[in-house]
DNA sequence: GCCAACGTTGGC
DNA sequence: GCCAACGTTGGC
């Protein structure tokens, strides 16, 4: 199975790329969409690579790379009464939904914005650029992936 | 904080 | 199975 590609999103309030890169991996709890939840569940692989999105950021944004660190295992926080990842719905002989772990692989100097995406030639299909994609777990081809990276390193580059 | 766009729920 | 109502996402 060749290395696939996915983008993440996740709100700075909740997770950052600097929280994983203190902690190295954590587990990406807490999907409630079916198709993230199949993606996580039925796709990611060990290795594949992850675009970090920050959403509801300052500007949102590509803000670094992870890969998985372990694909899709039951979301065990649906059974914990309580808390806010709590489902009702779901019991444990039959999970609804998954997560994976993520493992921190870099992050960029400056965050890749929204906006740069939109503007960037290659990557006028990328989920995240269609209007009103709310999906927080998408898959991204290679090609799309690469010139992220390349966006992420060039703008760091301007910095120094 | 606003609100458009979306996914889900539930009455029928 | 339709679709209105509702709750959520996420850019701005």
């Amino acid at each position: 199975m060749p290395r696939r590609y996915w983008l993440m999103k996740c709100e700075p309030a909740a997770y950052t790329i600097d929280d994983l890169k203190r902690d190295g991996t954590t587990s990406w709890e807490g999907v409630r969409n079916y198709q993230a939840r199949n993606f996580m569940r039925d796709d990611m692989q060990v290795g594949d690579g992850v675009l970090f999105y920050a959403s509801n950021a300052e500007p949102s944004g590509v803000v670094g790379l992870a890969e998985i660190a372990r694909p899709g295992y039951p979301d065990s926080f649906a059974w914990k009464k309580g808390h806010k990842y709590f489902d009702p719905e779901t019991d444990k002989d039959a999970p609804t939904w998954y997560m994976v772990d993520i493992r921190f692989v870099e992050r960029f100097a400056d965050v890749v914005p929204l906006e740069t995406l939109k503007k960037t030639k290659g990557l006028e299909k990328m989920l995240v650029n269609q209007k009103g994609s709310r999906l927080s777990v998408q898959p991204v081809t290679r090609g799309e992936y690469d010139i992220v990276v390349r966006l992420g390193r060039e703008t760091g580059k301007r910095k120094n």
